[in-house]
DNA sequence: AAGATGACGCCCG
DNA sequence: CCGGGCGCCATCT
């Protein structure tokens, strides 16, 4: 297997991203493709998770909502959703109400929000 | 180096 | 809703 690489800048950024997604919320593959920088990697995601430990990997889903792992790793995945509350209709996540906002996934690029202007006149 | 694989995504019928 | 086909991209054989 695989490939210890060392090259893991890709799966590193596509990590980081999932460690943002809060408990509760869920991300397409997709999507924590495009908020690390790899838009149309969203294969690579799976692989990066693969690599991965410690992470909320049950947080990833398909762009669908669906669950897309297989054998009672999917079940296990579905399971440990429902735990934290995310509400499934039918075979897939309510995306509506679960979806984790990319401003969220997006690496911390966010500054200070300003810095506070102080109270002046307000 | 070429072909196959995969926890994907999107379009079409 | 489901299946089939094509595009995508890093890794494996």
């Amino acid at each position: 297997m695989a490939a210890p690489a060392k090259k893991l800048g890709m799966f590193d950024k596509m990590l980081r991203v999932v460690a943002r997604i809060p408990r509760g919320r869920v991300a397409t593959y997709g999507d924590v493709a495009y908020a690390a920088g790899f838009p149309g990697a969203a294969r690579q995601v799976a692989w990066a998770l693969h690599a991965s430990h410690g992470l909320p990997w049950q947080r990833v889903i398909g762009s669908n909502g669906k669950i897309l792992l297989g054998g009672h790793h999917g079940l296990e995945q579905r399971l440990r959703l429902e735990h934290e509350g995310v509400r499934f209709i039918g075979l897939r996540v309510d995306l509506k109400q679960h979806r984790c906002p990319f401003q969220i996934l997006r690496p911390a690029k966010q500054k200070p929000a300003a810095k506070k202007r102080r109270a002046a006149g307000r």
